[in-house]
RNA sequence: GCUCCCAUCGUCUAGAGGCCCAGGACAUGGCCCUCUCAAGGCCGUAACACCGGUUCGAAUCCGGUUGGGAGCGCCA
């Protein structure tokens, strides 16, 4: 049996829930449920200043409506700051970390100095060898790590292989604060080990600071979890994710009219692919996802494949499972609606022809309400002297109709055409018109369907008076 | 500047030395279907960044160049 697998997904709370925690999120839960592990939520808030708590509550919002339950947390560094302040007195205890009097401006002008000589700007342990200014500078010193000074460092990385860094290149980064508050690299190590993190999956962005935290590790008698660095996602125009696109809430994903499970097929699949299946279900990507498939160059977002996969999850996903999400859109425009059948009925009709939840619920607006509003040009090119006629004459036939279903009135037109020797369209849109206000909507026999004869032919009587 | 990472159609990708004068998908162009709009079907345009090397043979391995990105905080 392989051992149990305990992945983590660990924002912090400083601003949205974007596009790119929500893959490495996804990646982090695929895993967990791939290998039927467990799926940690960790909420980073060690930075005082910038966490805000209506930050966390987006984030686990954004995390529920995508449906990422986490097995274990939510937890919050800074309800375990006793925990820390014990790990760095014992590092402090065991030399593995030492007490840092520099003050900013002396590290202000050691890097100075060192970008002047074209070097990497990097604490150069003077206060580790006995060189710094010492306790009688009266000023409350940091925690500094004391990182291996010789020999090399190598991250097994599962996305990139090995990756190897000289220690030499790896300063001796502050582990507590001068106010005692432990900082993120620090809490990180800890929490991932005492949390028995198995494998960390996160963006490349943090592949840099990746061998300190190993090395930490290792000070701490601890195993080093398996790493996986995913690539970045850059926007549409192949530059940083900016606020224009793609760098909002999650949430945003939402009122666009998208469906969480295409947005989270369309995520999975930027640095990951299985051969060349491009629809998944939810069920489908835990089944394929593997990390060591997981590619290791950055892609930019293609917001018309989104739009596309949206629309491929609207048609094939059980109509049932939409309806909470349609009626959300609907009650966004005022429209409340628990019937069952109805909506089931507009998301069969509509869903072929929409590509957001956004657009069906707007394109169904004229399916509620007593009366609609004809457009006038829509009403000027279709209800002219021949539209009016055949309009009245529909009117006429569609009264007796008993069976008021799709075929027999389909039947019904059909007849009409061929008795008036016209093209169906002929007979169509000026009814489409009469009863959508517009030129554009469902099949005509299954708009009139969902709109009922009684308010159908409501709506034929008041386009032949206006 | 230093360290690290990356590099196949416009975009997402397949490709783990011969199956590739490079396959799929989105987008795009054309045709078909058609009561509108769509959806769908068929056909097409379009890529191995560059230069060396290894090899009988390289998109695949190695080196370099160029181009992009990340990190270098008492931020995370």
């Amino acid at each position: 049996m392989s051992s149990s697998v305990i992945t983590r997904f660990a924002p912090s709370p400083t601003g949205m829930l974007h596009i790119g925690g929500v893959r490495t999120a996804l990646f982090s839960w695929l895993y967990a449920r791939r290998m039927g592990g467990q799926f940690i939520l960790r909420v980073e808030d060690t930075d005082l200043e910038r966490s805000k708590p209506e930050h966390v509550g987006v984030i686990l919002e954004g995390m529920k409506w995508l449906g990422l339950g986490h097995d274990l947390g939510p937890y919050y560094q800074t309800q375990r700051f006793d925990r820390y302040k014990e790990v760095i007195a014992d590092m402090v205890k065991a030399k593995t970390a030492y007490h840092c009097y520099c003050s900013k401006e002396e590290l202000d002008v050691m890097r100075g100095a060192q970008q002047l000589a074209k070097e990497k700007p990097r604490y150069d342990g003077r206060c580790r060898h006995g060189k710094g200014p010492g306790p009688q500078s009266g000023r409350p010193p940091v925690v500094r790590f004391a990182n291996p000074e010789d020999g090399a460092t190598v991250v097994e990385d599962v996305v990139h292989g090995p990756v190897t860094f000289q220690n030499k290149e790896l300063d001796d980064l502050i582990i507590a604060r001068s106010d005692g508050t432990p900082t993120y690299n620090f809490c990180v190590v800890v929490d991932d080990a005492d949390m028995g993190v198995s494998h960390v999956i996160r963006g490349d962005d943090h592949l840099n600071n990746t061998p300190r935290q190993q090395n930490m590790l290792v000070a701490l008698g601890k195993q080093p979890p398996v790493y996986a660095h995913v690539p970045m996602i850059l926007g549409p125009d192949g530059a940083k994710l900016s606020k224009r696109h793609g760098a909002v809430s999650v949430l945003q994903y939402q009122e666009d009219g998208y469906l969480p499970d295409a947005l989270l097929n369309y995520l999975v699949r930027l640095g990951w692919s299985h051969g060349d299946q491009e629809f998944f279900t939810r069920a489908e990507m835990i089944a394929a996802f593997d990390v060591r498939d997981i590619n290791k160059s950055a892609s930019a977002m293609n917001m018309e494949k989104l739009l596309w996969l949206n629309q491929q999850h609207l048609v094939r996903t059980d109509p049932k499972e939409i309806v909470p999400h349609l009626q959300w859109q609907l009650a966004r425009l005022g429209i409340h609606s628990d019937d069952q059948a109805l909506l089931e009925g507009i998301i069969v009709a509509q869903r072929e022809r929409a590509k957001t939840l956004k657009e069906m619920a707007e394109n169904s607006r004229f399916l509620f309400g007593e009366h609609v509003t004809l457009d006038a040009k829509a009403a000027e090119k279709h209800l002219t002297a021949d539209g009016r006629a055949v309009l009245s004459e529909l009117r006429t036939r569609l009264a007796a109709l008993e069976d008021w279903q799709a075929p027999a009135i389909h039947a019904v037109l059909e007849g009409l055409a061929t008795e008036k020797s016209l093209g169906l369209g002929k007979i169509a849109q000026p009814l489409r018109v009469a009863v959508s206000g517009g030129t554009v909507s469902p099949p005509i026999d299954a708009t009139l369907v969902l709109l009922t004869k009684k308010r159908a032919l409501d709506r034929i009587e008041r386009a032949l008076i206006g």
